[in-house]
Formats: C-alpha cells, sequence, structure tokens
DNA sequence: GCCAACGTTGGC
DNA sequence: GCCAACGTTGGC
C-alpha cells in the first residue's frame, strides 16, 4: 500500500465532502498538470491519500481518504460546460484521468501548514518546497509515519 | 487583494 | 529548441 496527498480547496471539496458522502466514493477529477496526472494513474485501491485544505482560512492537512477505484477517464475533459473541459484532449486518447476516493477519517485537529513546513522529517515533501504547485504527491512510509505522530 | 513562483503556450 | 508572455496557483 503507498501513500498519497492531494490538495483541495475545501469549498470544492474538501474532507468534510467525504464525511458527508460516507462509504460512498467520489470521483476525484479536473487534474489538469502532467506530472500529478502520472501520480494519479500509479494509485492502486487501498491506498491512503492525506487531504490538504488549500486557499481559505485554515490551511493544512485535515483527514484522510482511501482509493476505491483506480485511474479511469476523467469524463469532465470532454464537457463543453466544465471549468475542467480541455478541448484539445482527443477521445481516442484522453489525457486526464480521474479516481474515486472514499472517507476515512478526519484529524482531530488539523495540522497547520507551518507545522508542516517546521518538521524535520518533512522537509523533501514536495508540498512544504517553496513555490511548489504539485496538486498529487507521493508520501513516504516515513514522511507517513512523521504525519501520525502529529495527527496526535 | 497582492504578488511570487510556476507550468504552458506559441512565435520564431 | 528557445524563451517571452501569459494564465494559474496559493500563501500571506
Amino acid at each position: 500500500m503507498a501513500y498519497w496527498l492531494v490538495k483541495s480547496e475545501p469549498d470544492e471539496c474538501g474532507i468534510e465532502d467525504f464525511e458527508l458522502q460516507q462509504d460512498k466514493a467520489s470521483p476525484w477529477a479536473g487534474v489538469r498538470n502532467y506530472q500529478a496526472r502520472n501520480f494519479l494513474r500509479q494509485m492502486a485501491v487501498g491506498d491512503r491519500v492525506l487531504i490538504y485544505h488549500s486557499s481559505c482560512r485554515n490551511i493544512g492537512i485535515a483527514g484522510v481518504v482511501r482509493v476505491a477505484r483506480e485511474a479511469y477517464t476523467d469524463p469532465s475533459q470532454f464537457d463543453p460546460d466544465s471549468p475542467y473541459h480541455d478541448p484539445k484532449s482527443d477521445p481516442e486518447a484522453p489525457r486526464w484521468q480521474a479516481v474515486d476516493l472514499v472517507y476515512e477519517r478526519t484529524l482531530s485537529s488539523l495540522i497547520p501548514l507551518a507545522h508542516l513546513k517546521a518538521e524535520p522529517g518533512l522537509s523533501e515533501l514536495p508540498l512544504v518546497r517553496k513555490g511548489s504547485r504539485l496538486s498529487v504527491m507521493p508520501v513516504t512510509d516515513h514522511q507517513w509515519d512523521v504525519i501520525q505522530r502529529m495527527a496526535g
């Protein structure tokens, strides 16, 4: 089993939205960055995914979800009404994939970005590197352990 | 709202 | 293939 972290704007889809769905999986769609997409493709059912809340009042890691379905064609790329529409994507060779994620737990208290940045064991995590915009990233076993410890 | 840093686009 | 211009991300 592998570990991952994804960024989300809680206004769009935060841990609370997964919690409301409980055992019902939700699509993680709209990724439009090649590096992030390549990581999505590597996700396997059962992998754990940290949900990071960005561009909001309380920035940081908020909870954990689980991969419920491996990568499949993201339908929003072909939907002209979707904000994620990609007119250059060829239906014969779709550019973008989505996965399905299902709720696992909400942290008792959010781990703020400042704490993540201050933790030496996380210095290699792309999330805390200056200017990093990667929205889907792998988390090593060690980084995972560090974060679990911080979560209490 | 500001703005630095980034990824992508497109002219050459 | 280079690189300037552009649009976006995301913390503050």
